[in-house]
DNA sequence: GCCAATATGTGCGATAAGGAACATACAAGC
DNA sequence: GCTTGTATGTTCCTTATCGCACATATTGGC
């Protein structure tokens, strides 16, 4: 662990005290006097496209603060069957539990491309929250602002079509991966959508007809965004207008 | 204020020391450093059927921490519809955004029956928390819970069945009211189900024929148990257990 | 080039639910 | 009693999705 904690300091802690390399929000907004100590216990990692980050009632042994790419949060029934309930991007953290004490994660969460993360052990975590207050307070409003944003999709899950919420996936997808190209398969979308696969086909032939995306052997590509925004439901204005009035409401 | 807390302190303070009268769970949990400070801050209220405790894109006013009865957390899209996506009861507290700084809520929070709470301005619930850490623990740890309740809530409104769901939020409902006769009309039940009145209906019928529950104008009895929980989906189950589970990861 | 594995397109019968309409039943007020 | 409003039961047609099957297309390994 010293050693890594040395790589860090390197990384960091250069002499152009260059910070460009930090693309998570949450850590760009430490103050000075908590960064230094927060940076010093973080490991630079890069992930891979469907990684497991947490798995449904497992320890969780590492926070990760998103720096690109982005993952899927997930509800996994008894049968196997999943449901997406959550998106989280460079604007978040994965371990989101271990804030308020709690040991074993109660979702999946899984990498959607690949990316990069500053990784924090579980333990040193726990012992440092209470020293900053300012990471301890952004995590936990970031916990409430997830917690909005799956009620959201859950209502979404429920009222709308396979081919709104699809179009909906894609957007908010591309929103956090960069990319027009989007690395899917139909398998995959079928256990985000919380749908079958065949559904998810039908669904993305009307899109795919309609010239808003094509579709290859596991990658989609956004052809034409606007008209994939009037396809989809109201729920992607919906969360992006969320996600910045409650960023705004900071006391 | 000052006149409501002294009847407060009336009631809390009384010269048998007794608050049994107390049935809110983090209000009982609470440290004897911080009891004092804390209920000299609240007011019981009495709630009414269908109460709206916190509406849509409101501001929120005071926070509650329910004694008995319970309330529903629902999403409401543009066009009105709704879906139910947390139930809270006496383990609870209805105002968690204002925890962590936000000052509107993103849900409506309304009654379900009649029941009593202790209300608390928001403000001074601001101020309160500071200097009452054992209770901002409690408050936090139950908004991750409500969280996780939510997620499971989701993936059962987007897979299971309207029978099912039904037969699973009877259940739920009775757990928290404790009475067999639940005041609920199928309007009513159609929009904590995400779905028509008339599936509600036909979905009730089923349950009616199978002589599990009876229904008359505004108001259902559950007449056989554990037909019921048969004939629930599995979530109502997952979701009592992922409550005690997760009431026993305290660090 | 060939083969196996995987991804996608498509079709079809079955079913749950939507959406609307109407009849009935009950409650409250006059 | 009557009337009005509301709650519920029921029917019928439509539609989205399920659940399954199978054909086709693409990729990677040999």
């Amino acid at each position: 662990m010293a050693q890594l904690s040395r790589v860090v300091l390197n990384k960091f802690d250069d002499s152009n005290g260059d910070r460009r390399a930090i693309g998570n929000t949450i850590l760009r907004g430490l103050p000075r006097t908590e960064s230094a100590r927060v940076f010093s216990s973080l490991e630079f990692v890069r992930l891979r496209l469907h990684q497991v980050l947490h798995e449904t009632a497992e320890v969780i042994k590492s926070g990760y603060f998103l720096n690109d790419g982005m993952c899927s949060v997930l509800t996994v029934q008894p049968d196997g069957e999943s449901v997406e309930v959550g998106l989280i991007g460079k604007e978040g953290f994965v371990g989101l539990p271990v804030i308020f004490g709690f040991k074993t994660s109660a979702l999946r969460i899984i990498t959607q491309g690949d990316g990069t993360a500053y990784r924090m052990d579980v333990g040193i975590l726990q012992s440092l929250l209470p020293q900053c207050p300012a990471l301890a307070r952004q995590l936990q409003r970031y916990s409430m602002i997830l917690g909005i944003q799956s009620t959201q999709l859950a209502a979404c899950n429920r009222l709308h079509d396979v081919d709104e919420r699809l179009a909906r996936w894609l957007l908010m997808s591309h929103e956090r991966i960069g990319s027009t190209t989007l690395p899917l398969t139909q398998e995959f979308l079928a256990q985000m959508l919380g749908t079958r696969r065949s559904t998810v086909s039908v669904a993305a032939s009307i899109l795919q007809k309609a010239g808003m995306i094509s579709y290859t052997r596991g990658n989609v590509t956004i052809l034409n965004k606007s008209k994939l925004e009037a396809a989809a439901c109201d729920c992607y204005q919906i969360i992006v207008e969320q996600k910045t009035r409650w960023q705004s409401e900071n006391p």
